[in-house]
DNA sequence: CCTTGAGCTGAACAAGTGTTTAGTGTATTG
DNA sequence: CAATACACTAAACACTTGTTCAGCTCAAGG
């Protein structure tokens, strides 16, 4: 139980798992209220509104989750998941929705894990080990969507893998064929990527 | 106007397009019917229920993209989507949000592009344009990934690109990264990989 | 012509929603 | 000790939701 904190707290710990599993709209303050062991009038005596209670989830997730990517010096999202599977995927699953209903505080994450994601790759590029790109920035949008798409995986995606449902098996399979991309790429040759070029140049 | 069409279609039309922008949840019968210059009475009465619509909805967009994907030889999303972007994004989004509720529907639908995805993946390394995998199918599942993440990109993350909200010149930009990424990788050497599969190994 | 049936509607209904209100108990404080 | 403030609740309220109902319109068929 966690019954040793304090009422806010409760309330707002199941609001964020219950937004995390439902959704926002689908989510409803009595469910939340019962969640937490409390009654649904108490939830807005703290927090104002539903709307309230979002901002304030918002607000919550984004330091736990930020805290978190400070923590780890060079963010690794797979070794970072499966420290805390449930925990951290809830949190990141919080901010996916949030980022698909348009929140403010989805705006502040983003800019954040993109420009983090933008300067591994420069510290990288500066160590060797990457290499250069024509399009940082562009560059880190795809990898920052590549791992919040992976983490946040539908179920019915995961099924094509045989698993039932997500879990660290499904993260752990997928890691190789990633990891195989960013070395080595998909093409053999360069040929795509000329046309495109060409293509681009001549509108 | 698409007054011409059958109050049954122009219905079913309108629930796709709020389904798509909104969530099946968040859409309402009534603005269902509004758009589509009926009563709400009326929308229950061709289709039963809210959930009935649903599956009408589900049925039609798997159909319309099953037939495009069949339409395009080799499916090449970027061309695909450009092509009519605002209608094939409208699909895909619908189908992306039937994939987070895990409607029936959306397994077919998941079923069929990684499957779709891994047939390119074998024609191309039978062409030698494409290397092998270690495990074609989580490679599928990745690509599928990449390109419905790119496609439904949330508004925060296209924002910084610069681009107020998603569309065509989003998509661009992010088609020289991903390129890239492809016929290259990222990283200069295979020491991660290695590490990983020397992991892996272990455990 | 009249009957039938289908498309269609406004109004009402029942359930669920977020929120308000009025009030309880329980500490803390002057 | 009295008073104030605070955490908390049950019940009611106002509104939205999906759905039902009774009835309208009107073209097709006998």
């Amino acid at each position: 139980m966690s019954s040793d904190l304090t009422a806010q707290a409760r309330i707002r710990n199941a609001a964020v798992e219950l937004f995390a599993r439902d959704g926002f709209a689908k989510a409803n303050v009595r469910a939340i209220a019962a969640a937490a062991g409390v009654s649904a009038a108490l939830v807005i005596h703290h927090f104002g509104s539903k709307e309230g209670l979002r901002t304030v989830c918002d607000e919550h997730v984004l330091e736990v989750l930020l805290r978190r990517s400070r923590a780890a010096g060079q963010p690794d999202l797979l070794r970072e998941y499966l420290a805390d599977p449930d925990g951290y995927l809830m949190h990141v699953r919080y901010m996916t929705r949030a980022m698909a209903d348009d929140a403010p505080t989805a705006q502040a994450f983003v800019d954040r894990i993109v420009a983090e994601s933008e300067e591994i790759h420069r510290n990288g590029v500066a160590a060797g080990t990457m290499r250069e790109s024509s399009d940082p920035r562009a560059l880190a949008v795809l990898n920052v969507l590549i791992s919040l798409g992976t983490l946040t995986m539908p179920p019915a995606l995961a099924r094509t893998l045989g698993d039932e449902k997500f879990g660290p098996d499904t993260l752990r399979r997928l890691a190789k064929p990633t990891l195989e991309l960013y070395t080595h790429g998909l093409y053999t040759d360069d040929a795509p990527l000329r046309a495109l070029e060409k293509e681009m140049s001549e509108s």
